[in-house]
DNA sequence: ATAGTTGCAAAGTCTTTGCGGAAAT
DNA sequence: ATTTCCGCAAAGACTTTGCAACTAT
């Protein structure tokens, strides 16, 4: 079992604000991938306390101690998700902006397999497909 | 054989000015992966009346037609190269920044197949490796 | 009491755009 | 002669930051 958000923030030595316990709260019960602005409302919704400036500086945080991956869809923003979660990929729908996740063993295998044919170890990946949907 | 961007500008009915010229001699020369910033410079080079807005249009105007993918590498520009280039994906070095380029068909088949399964037509793709080189 | 955090507003970075003048067709 | 394009500077979108007030420890 993996240690909370807020675990890993006390055990850095920084302080437990309910900004970031709010924060947390948000981040871990998130499914999708928010962009800051959509984080903030969510916060917001439960604490009407918290600035923008906040969310940002704490996703800095978050993402420098490894608890959140930032991911862009080339729209301009930044998009969050818990980097606990299992490793997925990503395929945009090219026409509705929908974003579906997926997850393949084989493609991951082969990801490793290239690094080192590189000579590199693997520490991240991130692969988009864009497509659009087959009628019929 | 390909058309050159050229053509394909005038092909669209496009007028050819000298600043596409040179920013399309600019982009069919480089073999790496230059930001706006970065082609303006050497475009500048070439001839200095061309202003960083006229890159900004250009660019914007050859990744519509598809002559040019835009890469964003995490670090907030965006950075191009010709799409004419044999597809390839891109492996970062984390430690100095290095982008390298490599090509599995292996890789590419089974995106192809991940899309299919998804119920979705593949139309474009990117993977990013992270890595850090192997000692020894 | 002290050092880390926050909110606010200002500033920064990258990109887009309105406009009058210039150039291509 | 028209219509498109350019340079410039202003504006936009997203993100970061300086500072004084606040708060967790």
């Amino acid at each position: 079992m993996t240690k909370t958000i807020l675990d890993r923030l006390e055990a850095q030595g920084l302080r437990m604000t309910d900004q970031r316990r709010t924060i947390a709260q948000v981040i871990e019960q998130a499914s999708d991938h928010p962009d800051v602005e959509e984080l903030h409302a969510r916060a917001n919704a439960l604490d009407a306390r918290i600035s923008l400036a906040t969310v940002y500086r704490t996703v800095k945080l978050l993402e420098e101690m490894g608890i959140l991956d930032r991911l862009e869809f080339g729209d301009g923003r930044a998009r969050f998700e818990d980097s606990q979660r299992d490793h997925h990929d990503h395929l945009i729908d090219m026409d509705t902006g929908e974003v579906i996740e997926f997850c393949d063993p084989e493609i991951e295998a082969l990801q490793e397999k290239i690094a080192r044919r590189l000579g590199y170890h693997l520490q991240g990946h991130r692969l988009e497909l864009l497509g659009r949907k087959i009628k019929g």
